[in-house]
DNA sequence: GCTTTAAAAAGTAACTT
DNA sequence: AAGTTACTTTAAAAAGC
């Protein structure tokens, strides 16, 4: 009954279209779109609704950040091809997509004494000098807490929503055990 | 096998070279930060551990040499932040911050968070405070620490807030001015310390 | 390792007003 | 002194230097 609520913040995805694309083709179809193949070999196209950005390489490969929920970002990448297709019909309509990371936030309720926290819990890095946060690698699930003194948290890394879910959790549970929290 | 040979001497005689590049290296950065000779002993033994435990490849020297005196100086108690280091090495803050991490990984030295309370010394030296100011400062932090008003707040802003309060308390006020400026970091920030640690420590209003 | 994208957390910095 | 913007950290993919 840990029920922590957790607030999706981003989703990393990306799509293999199966076909190489030529950048210079498509581009005129996504307005607003930026290549500096010279600083960066793919397109930057950012959508405002779901409000993404989207990066498209020539191997016809894409990179889909920004989305708040895997549906959004779902949505954003078929609003991308589709767009891209009306100027090369070549591109299939169906490809595939996976999640590749997913961000998460969430609140435990309870300040936290990060220095008790470093001494005590285990993989974790804290250097204030640097960053606030706390830094707490879990390996089950594989996913990176940042724990702030506020007792905001912060999961990275996690394939899936259950996984984010369960790494809050267990980071929760960890804490309970070690009467840091 | 004279081959063999030759290339060994060749081999041995770099990693001579290559050491003796790294403590003149080490030299130099710590008489920049003026670190006494234990500091710098304490280094030299961190970046021997680096070599023999073949901890240096892919890295450059310089950036091992910095990291091992950034940790040397943790270990001592007499920190100098990361920006301190990577202004008298060449090596960025983020190469010495990501060496140090390596380091102190690899080589199992685990070391505390740097505590504001090690920077009270040097920074009230420099302001010219007395004893009794970087006494009452101490006892500031050990108290702000156990309320918990220092997770996450940089050591050099806790420690330079803690010295204003205390100036101030003993009479021998220095400007947030003066402060800051030695500690590195804005007056907002002593700001920010300080209200916070006089509204939540017992500490009256003593602007 | 770097380049580019997005987003949260909290602290600190650098400019404006 | 208040506001704003921006940078620090974490993860991950993409193609190429």
């Amino acid at each position: 009954m840990t029920d922590v609520p957790i607030k999706v913040e981003n989703i990393v995805a990306s799509a293999t279209l199966g076909k190489s694309i030529e950048l210079p083709k498509v581009a005129p179809a996504l307005e607003g779109v930026e290549y500096n193949l010279e600083q960066f070999p793919g397109l930057v196209y950012k959508l405002k609704e779901p409000k993404t950005a989207a990066l498209i390489f020539g191997s016809g490969k894409l990179v889909c950040t920004g989305a708040k929920s895997i549906d959004n970002s779902v949505k954003a990448i078929h609003i991308t091809v589709d767009k891209m297709r009306k100027l090369d019909s070549e591109i299939p309509e169906e490809f595939n997509i996976k999640v590749q990371n997913i961000v998460a936030s969430a609140n435990l309720g309870k300040t936290l004494n990060l220095e008790a926290v470093a001494l005590d819990l285990e993989n974790t890095e804290y250097e204030p000098e640097q960053f606030p946060g706390l830094v707490y690698r879990l390996e089950d699930p594989k996913v990176v807490l940042l724990l702030f003194g506020s007792g905001k948290v912060v999961c990275t890394g996690a394939k899936t929503i259950d996984d984010a879910q369960l790494g809050v959790e267990k980071t929760k549970e960890r804490l309970g055990e070690l009467d840091l929290i | 096998r004279l081959r063999k040979w030759q290339r060994k001497i060749r081999i041995s005689g770099a990693t001579e070279r290559n050491l003796a590049f790294a403590l003149s290296e080490l030299d130099r950065d710590s008489s920049r930060l003026g670190l006494p000779r234990s500091v710098r002993e304490a280094a030299s033994v961190v970046y021997r551990s680096a070599v023999e435990n073949k901890l240096i490849r892919g890295r450059s020297i310089e950036g091992v040499v910095a990291a091992s005196l950034y940790a040397a100086c943790r270990r001592c108690n007499v920190p100098r932040t990361l920006d301190e280091i990577a202004e008298v090495s060449r090596v960025s803050k983020k190469e010495v911050g990501r060496t140090y991490r390596f380091l102190t990984r690899e080589l199992n030295i685990k070391l505390p968070p740097t505590s504001p309370v090690d920077y009270v010394p040097r920074f009230a030296s420099e302001l010219s405070l007395s004893g009794e100011v970087q006494s009452k400062a101490i006892e500031i932090i050990e108290k702000a620490m156990e309320k918990g008003l220092t997770s996450g707040r940089g050591p050099t802003g806790v420690a330079a807030a803690a010295l204003y309060i205390a100036s101030v308390l003993l009479g021998e006020r220095k400007t947030q001015r003066d402060v800051a400026d030695i500690a590195g970091v804005t007056e907002v920030t002593i700001r920010n310390r300080y209200k916070e640690l006089t509204e939540q420590l017992d500490m009256g209003v003593t602007l």
